[in-house]
DNA sequence: CTATGATTCAAACGAACGTATGAATCATAG
DNA sequence: CTATGATTCATACGTTCGTTTGAATCATAG
């Protein structure tokens, strides 16, 4: 079996399809500038991914793994460490958030280009594609948002769901950096 | 001249364009959904704004005009009544968040619908629609944020861009109300 | 009523889209 | 070296896209 040529071919398809969904958005981007760009023929797409829709999943999926993952960990490594006590909210947040960013120095993992694409997705009008990113998310939000129940005892649950949506929604329109708003300065 | 149908005819293609890009996005809304949403002739959109990019930025318009306008004219009225003194940072949040939040309930200014549509437009992907939308907003913005410059005069300037920037962000993500990140509860 | 200009309509245009096909090319196992 | 299965390639398919066209229909002025 070649597995070389594979997954080179692989590869430059998946970081050609990051850039420019975050660049044009799914609908804006077509196979051939995807193609192109990644300089491997029309149909490689089809024949290694099996559609655009798998193509862009597979672009959340081969990030969003490993991210989940180091969130889970690092919520995990501190509720370990202070040993059945609350954790502070900031240190939650950092655990959200802070892992998010420390993954836009990390261009191994995306870097700022997956971050923007992640970004700017959390608002993509595509149905499937939203359905597809709150079920990859599901269960790591959970347990986060139960971190937080459990930290602010206090707080009314909705309250902790809207700072929490308004969080996010900060930094996504941070990261996403589309400067609409600039007006020049 | 017949000008009542030509109104109908407008106005009936605007409400369903600003309804159907606030649900399917712009790439994701085709000339023959709007038409058909709207009861005209497929033709009727072209005859009427001359292309499809016409017609969003007219869908904006129709809102925006009247939201510049009135956010200047809160601004200046709060800046007539402090005759000369700084106002209070809460008051220029208001001028710029409540006059947004209180065009929600006014159907006739598009209500949520066009609220939900201008906060997923922010992080649109198409290049002319953000640039567009830049400099519908670049005038107002360069007011409110020396507004916010002369009441934080010890905040750093780059700083209440940050801030201005997060509240935008956590505004429109809300605002957008995807709930990609639910999770079903 | 008739003439005129605005509007609506059915139909078609060429271009671009995602996908499928079958032959050509490649790397490797025997 | 030859056979085999994986991969690449040029090409085409059917569909949908935004836009255009010219005739039909409408409302109004004279």
């Amino acid at each position: 079996m070649a597995e070389i040529r594979t997954a080179d071919t692989r590869e430059r398809i998946l970081d050609a399809g990051e850039r420019l969904f975050m660049a044009h958005g799914y609908e804006g981007t077509s196979m051939r500038l995807i193609t192109s760009e990644a300089a491997v023929n029309l149909a490689a797409v089809n024949y290694h991914f099996g559609s655009k829709e798998s193509l862009i999943q597979e672009v959340f999926r081969r990030r969003l793994d490993w991210l989940n993952e180091e969130r889970m960990r690092v919520l995990v490594e501190m509720e370990d460490a202070a040993a059945g006590k609350p954790l502070k909210p900031s240190q939650i947040v950092d655990g959200f958030f802070g892992t998010l960013l420390r993954m836009a120095d990390d261009e191994e993992r995306g870097g700022v280009t997956f971050l923007r694409l992640l970004g700017r997705t959390l608002t993509e009008p595509s149905e499937f594609i939203r359905t597809f990113l709150a079920h990859e998310y599901a269960t790591v939000m959970d347990r986060y948002k139960e971190a937080f129940f459990k930290a602010l005892p206090d707080v009314p649950k909705a309250e902790i769901v809207w700072r929490f949506h308004f969080m996010l929604g900060a930094t996504s329109y941070a990261i996403a950096g589309t400067d609409a708003l600039a007006s020049g300065d």
